[in-house]
DNA sequence: ATCTTATATTAGAATCTTCTAATTACATAA
DNA sequence: TTATGTAATTAGAAGATTCTAATATAAGAT
């Protein structure tokens, strides 16, 4: 992954590791919200929960449409944050494996970078 | 989710979201590694990969077997390590919404909180 | 024993993130 | 036009993260 990609992706990463952020995409996954719902949820303050949806708006996560007086959040790309958040609440069992595992995955040509055939 | 779950999350992505662990993590993605291996590859000092290393074995994304005098480094969580690589990797088009659709999508009844039946 | 190679640790400065307090802006109702 | 409800902005203090420099540890070779 060259450095460029790596640098823009953790940004987007970033805007998902906050706790209040996950609490708010996870009830945006479950449809759409105004900040007044959100702060019946959160136990943070509204200037907080702004604050946070300001970071998800700047990465493309969140989006509004305007409703009078009120803003109806949604999420952008709702594929990409359910898929984030799935896979952060499954559990995956944690592997160990000893230098001779490893061998053996070598030795079988596993996923690792192999001269080039031809 | 609830806040605990929401903070242990965040912890996860925490780790993911920096640009030279995501490179360090997408090179372990395709085999076993030990640290010289990815000082050839990353552009950063000996001792800042080993402090990278440090935050992805706490977060229990990596773990290693010793060889000697180095360490060969692997995933322990594959499919959560390659899932988030996929998402992030891939093409999320972004959707922006009217008032008007969010106001459908709520009159089919969509995810959102409804009164419980009964 | 000493040197070399491989990797980790520690300390601290620089930087970035987050929260709180104060204030602003905007829409609607009275 | 004043009041009310909804949401955003700004400034700055507090806290967390990251990097660099110096040093340490451990294994293997000489």
């Amino acid at each position: 992954m060259d450095p460029d990609r790596a640098y823009e992706r953790a940004e987007l990463l970033k805007a998902f590791a906050h706790p209040t952020r996950l609490q708010i995409l996870a009830e945006l996954a479950k449809g759409t919200r105004c900040v007044t719902d959100m702060e019946d949820i959160l136990p943070v303050t509204q200037v907080n929960i702004s604050q946070h949806l300001t970071v998800l708006r700047n990465a493309k996560l969140v989006d509004f449409a305007q409703d009078g007086g009120t803003r109806c959040y949604y999420l952008s790309r709702p594929k990409l944050v359910e898929g984030v958040l799935a896979l952060i609440t499954a559990d995956h069992p944690v592997l160990r494996k000893t230098k001779e595992q490893i061998d053996r995955e070598k030795a079988r040509g596993g996923k690792e970078k192999v001269a080039a055939r031809g």
